[in-house]
DNA sequence: GTAGTTTTGTATCGATCATTACAAAACATA
DNA sequence: TATGTTTTGTAATGATCGATACAAAACTAC
């Protein structure tokens, strides 16, 4: 009935999600994306909306694909321990193998739009408190198992966990001594 | 001899340096600047470089500030605990104080920039360095007086504490529960 | 007051920004 | 093959980008 589309949409997203990714919301022009994306700028409106929409979109996509992996790794036959160091250490991992260094495209989002953009700030918020949730689900988990104290506040240990989940992904944009960074989730677990 | 600046260069330093804070590196342009400078394009352009001279100027002077406040803090005749605390505190209620929610203008660029710009990377690489420095002569100090234990390693927990710091950094910018950050600063200080 | 020096204000540079008008092209249906 | 529909490519919109040319203005030194 009508001339079919000569790209795939998914593909075009996950492309201009790498490029928001690596050059911020600020630092991506249309040229970036349809460049990297090869279309031509009436189909990227046409299909996905201005620049503002397709980088909200595209956010959702990586903060998905986040959340599955997560959970994913929550799910597994493992102790909690072994989960939560296992989920630093790919965190570091990743960080310092992608060739690009661009960290976690989620915090970058935040220290670039957060205090500017209410959009930007409500997903920001929600995805915390999710994550957040993930955590002290997997904590309380450990407790039931006696694998970590119940005298300890669920809540607060995930809020913990949080802050150095945010903190490895700024770290490791600038520290390449993957050493150094393992010796420090040594310590983080040993919290628990 | 000549004509003289109407301006504070100093002042208009600052200046700068808040409106980068606020809006990064690519999201301020140079109008942003004149308008918040009180001054013309050519004045600045005179007076600090082009936009990205300037920036690194306003960079260096934010990281001059917060090492002048570490050391001040780590300076006092405090216990060692009382001071990592004392910094940590202040870091949570200065980015929730602040009404623009900027978070820390040191991680802020290095989300935006340090995986692009070489000499932004390697302003970020000798900042962490420094205040990685400065909390492992605070651990020392504290083995020393018994105050922490002398078997953990004073590099690895300084590691852990900069995590820390630059977690609580992003976290602070989309969470305003104070007393559920306060909570995890806790479980940070119960590590040493 | 005049000469010499530097800053200022204005006005503008070409380039690029996000966005869209328009018409040719490519398909499905009839 | 003809018609209707949607995408495509091209080209352009006004706005803003970073940066500067130029001359009037404001000062010091003589």
């Amino acid at each position: 009935m009508a001339r079919p589309k000569k790209f795939d949409e998914v593909a075009g997203l996950q492309k201009a999600m790498n490029v928001f990714w690596k050059k911020g919301y600020a630092g991506t022009s249309i040229s970036d994306l349809t460049a990297s994306m090869d279309i031509n700028a009436p189909s990227l409106y046409a299909t996905y909306g201005d620049k503002h929409k397709l980088f909200v979109t595209a956010l959702q996509t990586y903060i998905q694909s986040q959340h599955d992996w997560m959970r994913q790794a929550v799910s597994e036959n493992k102790s909690v321990k072994e989960i939560i160091k296992f989920l630093l250490a790919s965190l570091i991992d990743d960080t310092l193998e992608d060739p690009e260094r661009r960290g976690c495209f989620m915090v970058n989002t935040v220290t670039e739009m957060a205090n500017q953009d209410p959009q930007v700030f409500r997903i920001a918020s929600d995805n915390e408190t999710q994550v957040r949730t993930i955590l002290a689900e997997l904590i309380r988990k450990g407790q039931a198992s006696a694998e970590i104290s119940p005298d300890k506040d669920a809540d607060v240990l995930a809020s913990f966990l949080f802050i150095n989940f945010m903190g490895i992904r700024v770290i490791a944009a600038t520290n390449s001594d993957k050493k150094h960074l393992h010796n420090a989730l040594d310590v983080i677990i040993s919290v628990l």
